[in-house]
DNA sequence: CGTCTAGTTGAATCGCATCAACAAGCGTGG
DNA sequence: CCACGCTTGTTGATGCGATTCAACTAGACG
């Protein structure tokens, strides 16, 4: 089958090695982090000297569809995602969630903590998830020792601030298609930069948080990715996309709202 | 007249001494604001060690329509607004632009620029304006000397990532008057905090800005308002703004996109 | 094997964009 | 001072695109 080939994220071997998983309660923490590895993470410089320090930081793990952390929570780490899927999300004021982004492998979450001291946005995995904790606190102890380390939590905002603002963009100024192409091309760029296929990946969301996502229903979604299916773009199979024509698909993107044929 | 009582947030004394206004090249410079002022405004708290400290922040004067940094520039300094009004914006890949934000007294410019060394977004002065340079070694550094500013740079990015998330709620799930509605109850808020009147203002953007910021066309904005008006819930003037029913706009608020009657 | 959730597709409706005409405010120069 | 052009904003008519409602299919799971 033309699908049974697609590139599926592999967890690591530690993770797997979880046969059975926790309950929410009792997440599994043994695992951890040295210094070396989160600096690998925040795109810090490595230098010798992170091998002297043994201060360690905690793992967490969850399965598909458990909580991560709540809005309204209280406020202790940033959250990075090692292994597997999330996606943040707020709720408005009746109870109707708003998808705020999707996370992979290198992501953090729970920045929007840091002022309130409580978490603005709640998080919940979407597979089986590894995730390391970064406590606010450690990490500015750190940054007073390793100076690599000062600037990496502010480029790391600073890189989703662009994010979210070319996001605002695309939900600004596109039409349906051009929202949902500029999401796979966005997803491929990152599978591509973890080491994956960047023309063959899985979905990890409904097309329902999707639409949250792109401020679109499910069907308009669903359409959307059947037509960029009939023009050869792309094909769809479920949660199986095949990316056909990058340069088709980014041509796309830089069409106004509705000045598409 | 009834508009000619319109509450205008007025320039401090300081700013308005400048008759003769610098071209871009030599934008006049001498006035500077002492750590004790930027504490206030970074909302972290007050203490009399500042008192010993003479480091001066510099404040840079523009016009409207002027200029204050473009995309791609070399970045800095973040840019605080202590008196005028601002709009961040950036450019899609055919030259429209789409505004990022709108900024008033207190609020930042330019963090996006920390990660890449360059300016992501440009800004332009919707009036007069009088803004504070804090570069960011200054305010590191800083940092080092003074523990409360530990935290401010994350606290202020924080916010803003909480600003751009209710945002993106709105954009992708409320339709236009409910987008419209919305936008006046945020200047309203923002008036109030300055210590303005919460329900007569001034707008200091066209309907193009306006349209561009809440993902609509102007006419669709130019509709908006009218419709708010004939309701009751406003009064519109040009740009002109009286909030007659807060509890109004607030309930609209609170209501899915196309579900209202 | 039946139930449940996720996804696709069709038809009708509605909201927004588009195009267009016009009015109002503002600065400039005769 | 008024005439003029220019920018900004309002309003109307029309068409398109996304939502909504609904029927249906395909997997997933016990």
């Amino acid at each position: 089958m033309l699908y049974s080939t697609l590139a599926e994220p592999t967890y690591s071997k530690q993770v797997l090695a979880f046969e059975a998983y926790p309950e929410p309660e009792d997440k599994q923490t043994w695992l951890r982090s040295s210094i070396a590895e989160i600096a690998k993470y925040l795109h810090v410089p490595d230098s010798p000297i992170f091998q002297h320090d043994h201060d360690l930081f905690q793992h967490m793990h969850y399965k598909a569809g458990q909580t991560i952390f709540s809005a309204g929570e209280r406020f202790n780490s940033i959250y990075l995602v090692n292994s597997g899927f999330t996606k943040s999300l707020i709720w408005d004021e009746f109870g109707n969630e708003q998808i705020v982004n999707f996370q992979m492998k290198g992501d953090v979450l729970g920045v929007d903590g840091i002022h309130a001291g409580h978490h603005h946005s709640g998080a919940i995995a979407l597979s089986e998830c590894d995730m390391i904790l970064l406590p606010l606190k450690k990490l500015t102890m750190i940054s007073k020792t390793y100076n690599q380390f000062e600037k990496a939590v502010l480029n790391l905002i600073s890189m989703e601030m662009i994010f979210q603002q070319n996001r605002l963009c695309i939900l600004a100024a596109k039409n349906a298609e051009v929202r949902v192409a500029a999401f796979l091309l966005n997803l491929s760029t990152r599978f591509f930069r973890l080491g994956y296929s960047k023309s063959i990946f899985n979905l990890r969301m409904t097309r329902n948080d999707l639409g949250s996502y792109l401020g679109l229903t499910l069907e308009t979604v669903s359409r959307s990715l059947s037509m960029l299916d009939d023009s050869g773009l792309i094909q769809v199979n479920h949660r199986g996309i095949i990316i056909r024509d990058e340069s088709g698909l980014l041509n796309l993107t830089s069409v106004k709202k509705g000045s598409l044929k």
